[in-house]
DNA sequence: TCTGGGGTCCTAGGACCC
DNA sequence: TCTGGGGTCCTAGGACCC
């Protein structure tokens, strides 16, 4: 099942003011460069959408309500869903703030009538949380995602593998979850303009359809036989990276001008990887310049760190070296190859040891030094020293 | 008043090792 | 007789998603 909260943030808003209900909200700031997060159900009849300029969503809808995001809030509404589906099923993956797929093959065979069953979970969620959503069910992930987003508000959508060339066939080709705004021009190049298009190019061999997706042309075409991963990772909400980035005031030119914003996005970064226990051993400095070109220069420290200073001591360094005179729109840092620092145990160190003639000596060492290790390295806000 | 901020995954080249 | 084939790790860029 992949299972995904309706407009979420507007939703979220419209639980905290009653008053909202049914009326065009966009969620996002209005200042420069701002763009919609999300737009209520209302605000999309005129037009309005996610990813778009709030300006541009503003001319469309003049009397749109503008709400500044509230992510603190959203999380929280966004855990009391996890943990309604946690009674469903414990194999849940959380796929963002506001989706999740379900391995709900336990929970649908035992069930007389699965559907009413669904339906049921569907309206229960509504009723405790005040969120509505559309659900998927089929066989893979992928086929259960494109399935919960075909109806909505409150779809419920069961595609069995013989459904896929009535339901999804005439679809055009961008709805494909995975083909986006880069690779669906070329598609269209090629005469692949629906995703049933894309089934027969891929099921004659066409060589130019292979050529331009590459290995993912194999993925698709297992996802278009009903044959994709169905494998539910409950565990993947352990972080690969934590990073923040920030869009200027203005364009800047120079480290001394953008000094303060790299540091705070240092110290960000480094407090979300203590409150998530990890340390990293890559640091990334990303800035885009004023045509919106990406450029991104990294580093990997001889240890994993999360500490403020070294972050912003080794981005300083990058930038001067690399983007000094560049004009610039906006900086990030981010922070990857994480580990858990209480995990760590020094494998490294056992080898020089192990040298060493005294084996019992060295063995007392090394468990003195990882029962330090297993200790709390880390302390909680004001309380954290340095060697932290 | 053009186009955010959080991520994941893939590719390709180069250094380095055996 | 100028130069194989296996691998890992690191870096940079880019596509995609919500």
């Amino acid at each position: 099942m992949h299972i995904d909260l309706n407009a979420f943030f507007a939703s979220a808003e419209e639980i905290r003011d009653p008053a909202l209900k049914g009326k065009p909200i966009l969620i996002g700031h209005e200042g420069r460069s701002g763009i919609v997060a999300t737009a209520s159900y209302a605000a999309r009849k005129k037009g309005c959408h996610s990813g778009q300029p709030m300006f541009q969503a503003l001319r469309l809808c003049p009397e749109a309500k503008v709400i500044q995001p509230d992510f603190e809030y959203y999380k929280v509404l966004s855990v009391s869903f996890f943990s309604y589906l946690k009674e469903v099923s414990p194999l849940i993956e959380q796929a963002s703030i506001d989706e999740a797929y379900v391995d709900v093959t336990e929970a649908l065979s035992k069930r007389k009538d699965p559907v009413g069953y669904l339906r049921k979970l569907q309206f229960a969620l509504k009723e405790r949380t005040g969120l509505s959503c559309s659900i998927g069910i089929a066989s893979s992930k992928w086929l259960a995602k494109m399935g919960s987003d075909l109806k909505k508000p409150m779809g419920l959508t069961i595609l069995h593998n013989a459904d896929i060339p009535k339901a999804l066939f005439p679809l055009p080709i961008e709805s494909f979850w995975g083909i986006g705004r880069k690779t669906a021009p070329c598609l269209r190049e090629l005469g692949i303009n629906t995703i049933g298009d894309l089934y027969f190019k891929l099921k004659d061999n066409d060589p130019a359809t292979y050529q331009t997706l590459g290995k993912f042309a194999y993925t698709c075409r297992d996802w278009l036989r009903g044959h994709g991963d169905d494998v539910v990772h409950p565990e993947r909400d352990d972080p690969k990276s934590i990073g923040n980035s920030t869009t200027l005031s203005r364009d800047m030119t120079g480290f001394l001008e953008v000094r303060n914003e790299i540091k705070s996005l240092c110290e960000e970064v480094s407090e979300r990887a203590k409150a998530a226990r990890k340390a990293g051993s890559t640091l990334t400095l990303t800035v885009k310049d004023t045509a919106f070109k990406l450029h991104t220069r990294s580093h990997s420290f001889p240890e994993p760190t999360f500490d403020s200073r070294r972050l912003f001591a080794e981005a300083e360094a990058l930038y001067r070296r690399y983007f000094e005179a560049m004009d610039v729109r906006l900086v990030g840092i981010s922070l990857s190859r994480l580990v858990d620092p209480l995990k760590r145990t020094v494998q490294t160190t056992i080898w020089n040891y192990e040298q060493y003639e005294n084996m019992d000596k060295t063995r007392t060492l090394i468990n003195e030094i990882n029962r330090k290790l297993k200790k709390p390295l880390l302390r909680r806000g004001s309380e954290a020293k340095d060697e932290d």
